[in-house]
DNA sequence: TATAAACCCGACTAAAATAGTCAAGTATCT
DNA sequence: AGATACTTGACTATTTTAGTCGGGTTTATA
C-alpha cells in the first residue's frame, strides 16, 4: 500500500502554491524549482486540478496558477479525487452483489477492506490545505 | 493508493484457515479452491507466513498449515509485515534528516504523510484474525 | 515399499501501473 | 516581436505486481 508520486506531488505543489499565492499567480516553473518536481509532470497534474476547479490559471507572462477556493475549503480528499489518486482497497466492484472471485457472495474480507477505505478517507476528509500551510508556517525553505 | 493482491490474499487465506483449522491442518489446495487464489501464489505467501511464525506447516499427505498462535493474537499488522505489504507514504528515508528531494530539510508534506502512515497502521494494529472470523461466523461459503 | 498428497524453493515472465518525457501548440505581457 | 507561461496529447522507460514453472523433499497410507 503506497502513496504514488502523483498524489504526493499534487499536495506538495498546492501547499507551495497556497503559501506563495498572496497577491500574484505562482508559475509552475517556480514550484518545480522549489519542490524539485518535473515541470512537465506538474503540468499534467495542474491540468487536472484546473478541470476540477481546485485552481485557476492565468495565461501569459507573469501568469501561473491561483487557488480557486479558500485554502480552508480545499480538503485533501478533493485534491486526491481531482488527480485520480483514489484509495482502492476492495477488489470487487462495490455496486455489484458479486464477490471479487466472481462468486455470488462477497468474500470473507470484503467488509474489512471497505472499513479500511473509510478509515483512510476520513483522514483525507478532515485535512484541509489550510491545516498544512499552518503546520509549515514557522518553517522556511 | 491501493491494496495489493498479495496482502489481500494473505488475509483472505488466513481467515479461511482460521475457520477450518479446528482439528486438522488445512491444505493450500483447499484454500486455493475455496478462495479462488492460485495455488502457486499461495505457496509463496505461506512460505513467508511460516518464516514469520504466523503459521506452522505439516508436511506429507494430509498435511497443510495450522495457525501458530491464537487467532486473537494475530493482528493484521503482523500479517502484512510478514508478507512485506508495508504501508509506505513518505518518499524519503525516515531515519535520514534529509528530505525526499535531497534537500537538507524535510519537505512540506512529510509530517502529513507520516501522520497518514500512523493512521493506517493503527487500523491494522487493532484488527485481529479473530475479529474477522467472528464477522463471518454467520456466513457460509 | 510404492504412490500420491502436500509442502518447499528459486528462477523466470507477462502484464499493468507509474513516472515521467517530448513535441507542438496558444495566450498574454512588455 | 519576443519571452513567459499555460495547454494538450502522445509517447516511453522503469518499476512493480501477480503470477507461472520446474524442480525438489517429506510423510501417510494402501
Ligand atoms: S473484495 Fe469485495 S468481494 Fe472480495
Ligand atoms: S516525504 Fe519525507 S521529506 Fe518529503
Amino acid at each position: 500500500m503506497k502513496l504514488t508520486s502523483k498524489g504526493r506531488y499534487a499536495v506538495m505543489a498546492l501547499v507551495d502554491l497556497a503559501r506563495f499565492n498572496t497577491i500574484n499567480p505562482v508559475s509552475l516553473r517556480d514550484i518545480s524549482l522549489r519542490q524539485g518536481i518535473s515541470l512537465d509532470y506538474l503540468e499534467q497534474i495542474f491540468s487536472k486540478l484546473r478541470k476540477k476547479e481546485i485552481v485557476q490559471s492565468v495565461r501569459g507572462t507573469q501568469g501561473g496558477y491561483i487557488l480557486n477556493k479558500k485554502a480552508k475549503e480545499i480538503k485533501l480528499i478533493n485534491i486526491f479525487e481531482a488527480v485520480d489518486e483514489k484509495v482502492k482497497t476492495v477488489k470487487c466492484k462495490k455496486e455489484s452483489k458479486k464477490g471479487c472471485n466472481g462468486k455470488a457472495i462477497k468474500c470473507l474480507t470484503h467488509n474489512l477492506w471497505d472499513e479500511l477505505e473509510n478509515h483512510i478517507n476520513n483522514f483525507f476528509d478532515k485535512k484541509s490545505l489550510d491545516d498544512l500551510v499552518k503546520d509549515n508556517s514557522e518553517r522556511r525553505v
